[in-house]
DNA sequence: GGTGACGGTCTGAGTCATCA
DNA sequence: TGATGACTCAGACCGTCACC
């Protein structure tokens, strides 16, 4: 990987007009937001990981070119979460969905479509200690152009009477196809058991 | 207006395959 | 053999929309 002293690479790349300084300021958005509700994490995790998601479209919203979708009703439900310029219907080169997750790989949504994807891989630090005075880190960046292809079906079995999840899409091989999408990790942090681990020991 | 189906966001855990 | 990644299943909650 070819990233700076931060740990961005510039040479991942970028949706049109999005920058590296556009992901700068959105991180430090997410992470000064979230710190401040940092209790619903601990109250329903994966709540907590869609408010990531959405406080990502709302920093690249406010600070790059990619905009929501005018009608706010439309925009909290429909692909993409943003498109450049929010053009109403974006050719997939021009969408862009903002995701948050603390997997360190996977990534998983209902429908498979084409477009761009930025995902907030975040950790919680209710020390403070990995960034000073936020609980909230994101600890990767991932932006990649995926395809139709790029994702599988995963079915469900949940049936009346016994209840269960409803069916997702899933980014095939994960791991492989999002190592050359990392557009900013944390340089203190590496991946230990799967897990996001200060590299010198702690977490 | 009430209700249920559906679409949307995720997580955790168990198991298996692969690789060094 | 242990670490890691992939796959699969199970669970939670919220908002919108169509239908009665």
């Amino acid at each position: 990987m070819s990233a700076d002293a931060e740990g961005f690479d510039r040479k991942v790349p970028l949706p049109p007009e999005l920058k590296i300084a556009h992901i700068r300021r959105a991180i430090d958005y997410i992470e000064r937001e979230t710190s401040e509700l940092i209790e619903v994490y601990f109250e329903q995790a994966n709540v907590f990981s869609g408010l990531v998601g959405i406080f990502g479209v709302r920093a690249l919203h406010a600070l790059s070119p990619y905009k929501k979708h005018k009608h706010p009703d439309v925009a909290q439900q429909r692909f993409p979460d943003l498109s450049l310029g929010g053009k109403l219907s974006p050719p997939p080169e021009q969408a862009l969905e903002s995701k948050g997750t603390t997997r360190p790989w996977a990534l998983q949504s209902h429908y498979n479509h084409a477009g761009w994807y930025i995902v907030w891989r975040y950790l919680v630090d209710p020390t403070g200690m990995i960034k000073a005075g936020k609980k909230v880190v994101i600890w990767r960046v991932d932006v990649a152009f995926l395809k139709e292809d790029d994702w599988k079906y995963e079915g469900s079995n949940a049936a009346e009477g016994r209840g269960g999840r409803t069916h997702t899409f899933g980014v095939k091989l994960p791991a492989s196809r999002f190592s050359s999408a990392i557009a900013y990790r944390h340089p203190k942090i590496i991946l230990r058991q799967s897990r996001p681990t200060l590299a010198n020991g702690e977490e």
